[in-house]
DNA sequence: TCTGGGGTCCTAGGACCC
DNA sequence: TCTGGGGTCCTAGGACCC
């Protein structure tokens, strides 16, 4: 508890750089993963790309005008999951303390592997060298004492660097950074400190408490106090539970008619529906998000007297709840711009049962034993896709044009996401 | 000319219970 | 005679992260 053990490693723009791996031709270019010049937003961006302010999550349209060179690629999905999980095999070789936080990003804690591998900071320096070799893409690593200096250190070290804070280092360290590299303060924390003229993690670490606290909020302020004095006891540790279980769609601007609502709706709940039971879980509170234009968005949520993870089921009160969002719009021919389910109030395979007494009319009502037979056709379903694929059967109405805002892949990589 | 998809955690008011 | 206080759950919204 003493050393700076904990290591934080991050890929280095990670989608941007395995499609300039896999196309030579990329390399050292300004080029943008997903989107385009016209619309759709930018999922990663290369590092000659963010030298002209083009980062991930701008749209298209904005993004090429910050850098009219800028390449568009759409993105080889499928390639990054493995490359990925390759890197994070190289990190469990120096330790089986790998804390993976998302597809390209861990925390290591190397305390236990000094005496066979030498200091930390050889340990990092020999991770990126086999990174680099082994698989071919450039990684960033942060060595501190705790994971959230480590964390800020990966992020001063890149592009492909290496940053280690000694711990008698750690206040000088910490002091002239901008607060936003801090882990929890965004765009909306970052601007209140700075109407009062906090600006650096030294000169939130200046300020009382208490003072922080009326800020930012009480959790919030009490944390990045916390944090901007140092005092960070998190240890590496693995995966916790899963807590909510969700999914949406952009559908870019339609009218909310019924057909629409439903396909959508049809298409979302399955969605989660089948990951909930490819975990044996289900969950009780549903919760459908609806974005109207101008990125304005109103949600309504559902609490089951039981937990659900039937599509049929998760469909009729995803329905109910999103026409409860819509009719609460002023107007006719009501315009919306997402539609999203998610499911939480998550509880293991031992409650399922319980659906099978909900009513199929009215779900907040018991007493059916339409449940089961629900329950038996998403069996039937989830066993057919098994073996033949996810295309393969479905309830969905095929008669309406699909929505393809973003491949499957993509969808698919941002559910695993590690 | 308004921008993806997957999550976590926090706040605040109201209902309800003891 | 109509008022205390604490805890938990539900609902809606929002900030933040990758």
């Amino acid at each position: 508890m003493s050393g700076a053990t904990i290591l934080h490693a991050d890929l280095d723009a990670f989608y941007a750089s395995v499609e300039q791996l896999l196309d030579p031709t990329l390399r050292g270019r300004p080029i943008a993963v997903g989107g385009s010049a016209q619309g759709g937003v930018v999922l990663a961006a290369s590092y000659e790309a963010k030298a002209y302010g083009v980062a991930g999550g701008m749209p298209g349209w904005r993004a090429a005008r910050l850098c009219p060179a800028l390449r568009f690629v759409p993105g080889r999905f499928r390639e990054y999951q493995p490359l990925a999980d390759r890197v994070m095999e190289i990190l469990g070789d120096v330790t089986p303390a790998v804390e993976r936080i998302s597809i390209d990003e861990a925390f290591l804690d190397v305390s236990g592997s000094t005496h066979l591998f030498g200091p930390p900071a050889q340990i990092a320096a020999l991770l990126r060298r086999r990174v680099r070799a082994e698989v071919g893409l450039p990684i960033s690593v942060g060595v501190a004492r705790t994971k959230h200096l480590a964390k800020i250190a990966s992020q001063v070290a890149k592009p492909d660097g290496l940053v280690v804070v000694e711990p008698e280092r750690e206040r000088a360290f910490l002091d002239p950074l901008p607060v936003g590299l801090m882990w929890g303060v965004g765009p909306v924390a970052r601007e209140r400190l700075a109407e009062r003229g906090i600006t650096t993690i030294g000169e939130l670490a200046r300020t009382p408490s208490d003072a922080v606290e009326r800020i930012l909020g009480h959790a919030t302020g009490a944390r990045m106090s916390a944090l901007a004095h140092n005092d960070d006891p998190r240890r590496v540790a693995g995966a916790g539970r899963v807590r909510s279980v969700g999914a949406q769609s952009a559908l870019g601007r339609q009218v909310a008619t019924p057909a629409l609502v439903r396909e959508v709706l049809s298409h979302l709940a399955d969605r989660v529906a089948g990951r909930l039971r490819a975990k044996g879980r289900a969950g009780r509170t549903v919760t459908v998000r609806v974005r109207f234009p101008g990125m304005r968005s109103v949600t309504r949520s559902l609490t089951l007297p039981g937990p659900v993870a039937t599509t049929l089921t998760l469909t009729e009160v995803a329905e109910q709840l999103a026409w409860q969002a819509i009719r609460d719009q002023p107007g006719r021919d009501v315009e919306i711009t997402l539609l999203a389910v998610s499911v939480t109030g998550i509880v293991g395979q031992e409650a399922l049962q319980l659906e099978l007494a909900l009513h199929p009319d009215d779900p907040r009502r018991p007493g059916s034993e339409h449940g089961a037979a629900r329950w038996a056709v998403d069996r039937s379903v989830d066993a057919v896709r098994a073996r033949f694929g996810a295309h393969a059967v479905g309830y969905l109405p095929a008669a309406m044009p699909r929505l393809h805002t973003v491949p499957d892949e993509f969808r698919e990589l941002a559910e695993k996401d590690r």
